[in-house]
RNA sequence: GGGAGGUUAGCUCAGCGGUAGAGCGUCUGCUUUACACGCAGCAGGUCGCGGGUUCGAUCCCCGCACCUCCCACCA
């Protein structure tokens, strides 16, 4: 048997075991049994530049739990690893980092070579983060990585184009898109966040033709320039005279109608509204509802375009904004001005003010799928934990709008869509090649469609395409649909959502049964992390400094049910002593056991074993039920708690000082240690299984100290709960002689004695069962208590004796000073006044009528229990402050 | 504008119809040969406010207050 090291040093072990581990192949589903049901999990693809943040930590974490877990049952364990290519962001970093390299653009560089580059600078990097997933100590079978930009993802996504397009689902059209100038490409609405902003409202007064004027009110004055005409409400009183007039637009020269439209709002400023078709999407309606034209005044790059007229064009936004304030000023034109709270549109990705601009896109008619995808959630194909996201996923569906796909990025999958120039518009269908000539008019100079597509249009297909779908691979077939998705509830919309409507509508079962959505991750203070706050806790260094056990159980035990996790440096610090807890019981424990033979405990008669040996196999067996109930309910935290408890409290505090002076004592038969040297050995052994999906690495350092088979762990069978182990007589005795040694422990502090000092007591309680137990746990207590000895009876004479009661029974204790000072009776009457009072209360509880006739009996009982209880307590106590005579 | 959630010990959070729980922190004792990343023990809560239902409410219902978050094209 191997020793352990005094000082427990994860980072000496940890990578060791990974390694040993995923070299034995036991990640992989082939390891399990022939036959064996799958379990299933996609990882949520990280970011190919990416490093691994907490974010991703608990839910990788939280996974591996699951799939350590699943596999310690039998279950054939299929957890796919992956990355995603990430459009945008990729192409960011990449264009960030030319410009501060070589000084270059993209667009300097060209197409070709900036898509090398970036594959290049993805291929490059791609490794870290899986390995760092790998530091987490994350089981997933990395011979099945995928990546969303492979081959076999790339037919993926083309298949589901074509399709959606011979469904008429996939379509091209003209509309009012949200463009992000500095992204320079269309966004999703997803991808634009709502910023409640303060700005102003301004009156601005146009020029009636042939005298007058008319007053609007307006948030962005700039895009005047581009106004096609006034609008009024039908309905208005106040300025139907003026419809089907004509109005000067200031600044412009040019005239514009006055029309009627029942979009605007009578009651919003001066129920007048300027009509901007071209950059609002209101307007952009009501301009197509009324045939006005559209004057595109702001261009793609965010600046003034020529139709704004020689003294605005080129200038951005702001600035056109102040200078048309100016001028609208010096002619005299503005009507005031108040403060206004507005959303403004800001790009997700680069916090740009996103402008509302008219382009030709690819969009996804989504509704039909959605439809699908909740009926069958409805059916709980798929189910939500917290089942309340089920609501917010339900909303956001029934309100969902089709799903713009197209990107003006260089990185990301092309769309495959070809033009000839008449513009007729090509598409192959399903797994049929690129076409060679236009299928409408036979000419051949196609053009193909130089966007990309959204990256969520690779990443919604990944439960299918990490198989190979639409091939029906072997994979496929075994592990489609998947069993649980982890993931933040941030991607609800943007990934869960469309991965369902995905799966339901392409193949037609939902890609997995459960879906578990935890909280964010944020500092111990409760602040979101920011690079800018300075508050980012980083993963890898936590696993470094305290190790990666200790980083997962402090998430698991974080991912309660709340939204937020505060996570830092002293909570791990927390757990990581949880693990060196571990680490020195088995120190404590490894000696002893290697002192002689040790039977299998299951080949033991459990009614031959002590009492403390079978309390702690009953507290064993039902941590393991709790743990095994939770981790069903994916309640990580409780699951956690459970371990904790058991093994801090009740292993280490309770059992082991109970079994010390069994395997120490001199006099102790051999046969008697054996047993406890059995059942020892046994509960280490299987708190180290239970413990092995939260700390992978320490349970198998020492297994393999106590065992010599510490690899094996990973695929031991998982701890279920005993039926043999219950013994609830074992327990309820362990559990008052502990709660007789805590009381007695407190009297020694509340008397200013030294835990050394060896007492006398007794406890008085009828004959029974229970006390016939104690009577032979007599030892024990003199050990536990430090007691010079105990008496039980039925009635325990000693004169000048405390008295009190614990868990029910009668406590005697002979205190070595004789007088009770006036302040320890203080404290006596204090006590016994306050537990007079609970009396009273449940004593007019149980004169209650309507209590006694609709309470259930058992509830009944158990007050008239607490009640004799109580008053037993109270009349020993009240023996304290009666004097004793001749003292 | 719509929707969801929160309000429990100093802090972070569990619990949820029958006398309030954990971890951390505070305090008081301990070099008890596994562990000071420890041991033992104490203290600390009108469970946001007001009504209602109930024999009984922290828990269910209705209001109110304050805080989060999500969704949303009203100038």
């Amino acid at each position: 048997m191997k020793e352990l090291d005094k000082t427990f040093d994860p980072s000496a072990f940890e990578m060791r075991w990974y390694k040993a581990q995923e070299e034995a192949g036991f990640f992989r589903p082939e390891a399990a049994p022939e036959g064996a049901e799958p379990f299933t999990v996609v990882i949520p693809p990280p970011n190919v530049t990416g490093r691994l943040h907490v974010g991703h930590a608990l839910g990788r974490t939280l996974e591996d739990v699951l799939c350590r877990w699943r596999r310690m049952q039998g279950r054939a364990v299929l957890w796919v690893p992956g990355v995603d290519h990430a459009g945008i962001a990729t192409q960011m970093v990449v264009e960030r980092d030319l410009k501060e390299r070589t000084g270059e653009s993209r667009h300097d560089l060209g197409r070709e070579a900036f898509v090398a580059l970036c594959r290049g600078w993805a291929d490059a990097r791609r490794g870290d983060i899986l390995n760092q997933i790998r530091r987490l100590g994350c089981s997933c079978d990395f011979t099945r990585e995928y990546y969303t930009l492979d081959e076999t993802r790339s037919r993926a996504v083309r298949w589901v184009f074509s399709t959606l397009y011979e469904q008429g689902l996939a379509y091209r059209a003209e509309r009012m898109v949200n463009w992000c100038p500095s992204c320079a490409t269309v966004l999703s609405d997803l991808e634009v966040n709502h910023v409640e902003t303060s700005g102003h409202l301004w009156s601005i007064a146009y020029p009636l033709e042939g005298g007058g004027e008319v007053v609007v009110a307006t948030t962005r004055p700039e895009t005047i320039l581009g106004d096609t005409a006034v609008a009024v409400h039908p309905d208005d009183e106040r300025y139907r005279s003026i419809v089907g007039k004509r109005v000067a637009l200031p600044l412009t020269g040019r005239t514009i109608p006055v029309i009627a439209d029942a979009f605007v709002d009578p009651k919003f400023g001066t129920g007048v509204v300027k009509v901007t078709p071209a950059h609002d999407p209101n307007d952009f309606e009501a301009g197509k509802r009324n045939g006005l034209d559209l004057v595109t005044v702001i261009g793609f790059d965010g600046k003034m375009t020529k139709a704004a007229g020689e003294a605005y064009a080129g200038l951005g936004r702001a600035e056109a904004r102040k200078k048309v304030l100016r001028d609208l000023d010096a002619r005299g034109l503005r009507r005031g001005e108040k403060s206004h709270v507005l959303p403004l549109a800001r790009c997700q990705r680069s916090d740009t003010v996103v402008e509302p601009l008219v382009s030709i896109q690819w969009f996804v008619k989504i509704g039909s799928l959605a439809g699908k995808a909740v009926a069958a959630t409805d059916e709980g194909d798929t189910k939500f934990t917290p089942e309340l996201w089920k609501k917010t996923y339900d909303e956001w569906m029934k309100n969902i709008r089709d799903w713009c796909v197209s990107r003006q990025l260089w990185w990301g999958h092309a769309i495959p869509a070809w033009y000839c120039a008449d513009g007729h518009v090509n598409v192959p269908k399903p797994g049929a090649p690129d076409p060679a000539a236009c299928g409408t008019c036979g000419k051949k100079d196609l053009v193909r469609d130089p966007d990309v597509f959204d990256t969520w249009f690779s990443s919604w297909l990944m439960p299918l395409s990490v198989f190979g779908w639409p091939e029906k691979t072997p994979d496929f077939l075994r592990f489609y649909p998947t069993s649980v998705l982890v993931t933040g509830f941030d991607i609800l919309f943007f990934w869960v959502a469309r991965m369902i409507m995905a799966g339901v509508w392409f193949d037609g079962r939902a890609p997995f049964a459960d879906v578990v959505l935890h909280g964010l991750v944020r500092d111990e203070k409760g602040q979101k992390m920011s690079k800018t706050k300075g508050n980012v806790v980083d993963p890898l260094e936590m696993c470094d400094e305290f190790g990666a056990d200790a980083v997962r159980f402090t998430l698991a035990v974080l991912s309660g049910t709340g939204r937020d996790l505060p996570f830092g440096k002293t909570r791990v610090a927390g757990y990581r002593s949880f693990a060196t807890k571990v680490w020195n019981a088995a120190r404590f424990a490894l000696p002893l056991i290697s002192e002689g033979e040790c039977a299998d405990v299951d080949a033991l008669e459990f009614s031959s074993l002590s009492t403390v040996d079978r309390w702690i196999l009953a507290r064993l067996s039902d941590a393991a039920g709790r743990v095994s109930e939770s981790l069903e309910a994916y309640r990580f935290d409780e699951a956690a708690h459970a371990l904790y408890q058991f093994f801090w409290s009740e292993f280490c505090d309770g059992y082991v000082e109970m079994i010390k002076p069994v395997l120490r004592g001199a006099g102790v038969p051999e046969v008697e240690k054996a047993r406890t040297r059995s059942v020892l050995k046994r509960v280490l052994l299987d708190s180290l299984a239970l413990l092995h999906p939260f700390m992978p690495f320490v349970s198998c350092e020492i297994r393999e100290a106590l065992n010599g088979d510490g690899l094996k762990l990973a695929l031991e069978k998982w701890p279920e709960p005993h039926a043999a182990w219950k013994d609830d007589a074992a327990v309820e005795a362990v559990e008052t002689l502990r709660a007789v040694v805590t009381r007695i422990r407190n009297l020694r502090a509340e008397n200013g004695l030294a835990q050394t000092e060896a007492l006398a007591i007794g406890l008085e309680l009828p004959d029974s069962p229970l006390s016939k137990e104690l009577q032979r746990q007599v030892p024990l207590l003199r050990h536990l208590a430090r007691l010079k000895s105990v008496e039980i009876s039925s009635k325990v004479d000693v004169a000048g004796a405390f008295r009190d009661a614990v868990a029910g029974i009668g406590l005697v204790v002979d205190l070595p000073k004789k007088e009770t000072s006036a302040e320890d009776r203080g404290k006596i009457a204090r006590d016994v006044e306050r537990l007079r009072a609970e009396a009273a209360k449940i004593e007019s509880r149980l004169a209650d009528e309507a209590f006694l006739a609709r309470a259930p009996a058992a509830v009944v009982e158990k007050t008239k229990q607490q009640l004799e209880e109580i008053s037993d307590r109270v009349r020993r106590l009240e023996g304290n402050l009666v004097e004793t005579p001749g003292s």
